[in-house]
DNA sequence: TATGAATGAGGCTTCATTCAT
DNA sequence: AATGAATGAAGCCTCATTCAT
């Protein structure tokens, strides 16, 4: 079935640009026919690939955070000591904070989109990252995960809203210190 | 002699219930229609009291932003020690989470609104919150202000994206547990 | 293969009928759901054949006044002696004086529209007659250009204002007479 | 009765600067806000004053025909030779070409407001500038008078189109060597 | 497969007008 | 006499989507 091998390859062309201009504009500001004229084909085109606008917004989502894990899995070795696997974490983000930003901003527009309904969706790129981060930081404590992805998303949210912060590894770095501090201090 | 009718503080009154409905929307989701109904009023009487949408929307940001300074002030007060203030912080933050994550939609819709055009409050909207909590909690160093403010950030995205997440306090206290770790190892 | 629409044809086909309607109504009287009902779509059809009201309006403004020349070529030759240029002149004016004064109206609504910026259509409106009736009339002084054409302009808007004037052939004759007159007065 | 007086006086105070505002926008494109902007009165005052928008506008037409027509009978003198009469005429016309062309533009948007039912204040309007003009300067044949309404009329409307056009007094010497050209050439 | 013409609901905004004060 | 807050209809325009070709 040869057609349906094309189609798909189609659909992923297609999509391929797409969360940058979900992310630069939201869901709401972007249309259908923005896409098209961006992606170089007719709004019917879009239709004929995809059920809607929403379809091809989810489809979308899919495809990065698939593409996204395969990356991390190489560029962030899990045998290696905690400070080290700490920086290729931290370099591993700010080489592609730009890109991170995006999948926030997507994924913070879909929850919205229609409140509980988009919770599995939004569930499933959570712990997809989670576990990647949990798997080859080897951390086991649910709270310390929790914390520093909490930490990993405030860094690229506070840089994509003021580009002139502080780069993230300086970040990671002062928080140490911060914490050292307070357990003196106690 | 005119209706009577104060002027600006109907437009207080009007602005109030504004954050939540842009919030959960989004600004492009959100249409004057649905925000007059919500307040019980028509549109002309929203045109009354402001030139428009966009008006409408950034008066209401400022509104948010002086209310919200005025509360920190209060509840985590400057004159104690360093590890009091964190506490006091990771609790002010605790009961107004939904709050700040409401503002924080608000402001990441609000940048995209119109690319540079919207720098200049997103830029007021950061700098009132970060020169808050240097302020108050006696930081001077910019990359540890930055760190902090990532962090906070982080916390609040991250507990609205998925409400089982810790609560701030835990990841407060463990992200610390991480430093030490880090410290130790090396 | 799309919908055979050829997509010039169906604009002018739309164009044709908005003459009568904006010299009836005038440019803001005239709604783009009246005319779309005129028209027997949808305004968005309407917006999809142009880029807006005013667009729309100066499409049609273009269109007639190309489509009137060609007919004064044919219908007042230039090679004639002057009486008798003068006397075509006069029959087409009469045959045509409905549809000219839709076009002065429709100028004169134009003119106002936003001030100088519709200078130069308006400029286009006035020379592309101007220079048709130097041509065919071989008038070159530029007095007397001005001078016949303020005369047709005001016969057309005089007997548009009030049906029951003298006709256009007579008037012109009578304004002769009175000429006449005066010559011999002096 | 002095209150009707002042009502009164206070009515015709705002119909004063009108006329200019009516002619400049048109009357579809003049909202209520804008004139009462305009005359630094509330819109409750207008509707306090007026019975509504095409209220206002008629009375505004009627006082400024009154007006005209005072000043004409006194700077058109009825007791001078053809030519002398025609030579105030144009003066006249020349100093308040710019007041005219505003009662044409005003006129023409009447007439269109409401078809028929605009008719007598039309008619209203023409019958008394054709009656001054007729006994001023002593016209008892009617095609002569509209032949001169038409070009009075054209030449307001032109010169209002095409601010360069000829000034008025050559344009009607023109005219009249155009009729002695066609009177020799038969 | 791909087109783009066509739709009708809904977007933001302005309008003439009313009425409590 | 005068205000200006309030209304709801209507303005222009864009939207996601459908469908004949």
């Amino acid at each position: 079935m040869p057609k349906i091998v094309d189609h798909d390859a189609k659909r992923e062309e297609l999509l391929e640009p797409c969360l940058a201009l979900f992310a630069t504009k939201g869901f709401h500001a972007l249309s259908m026919r923005k896409i098209s004229e961006a992606l170089g084909v007719t709004t019917g085109t879009l239709y004929h690939y995809f059920d809607g606008k929403l379809a091809l917004f989810e489809q979308m989502i899919d495809r990065v955070i698939k593409s996204d894990v395969e990356a991390a899995l190489q560029e962030v070795p899990a045998d290696q000591s905690w400070p080290i696997k700490l920086l290729n974490l931290s370099r591993y983000l700010g080489q592609r904070e730009g890109r991170f930003a995006q999948i926030i901003h997507v994924t913070l527009d879909y929850k919205r989109y229609e409140g509980e309904s988009s919770k599995s969706l939004t569930d499933k790129v959570l712990n997809t990252y989670l576990q990647t981060i949990s798997s080859q930081l080897s951390i086991e404590d649910r709270t310390q995960l929790d914390a520093l992805f909490s930490l990993i998303l405030g860094v690229i949210v506070y840089r994509d809203l003021n580009p002139e912060a502080s780069p993230i590894e300086q970040q990671f770095w002062a928080l140490q210190k911060i914490g050292l501090e307070i357990t003196k201090s106690i």
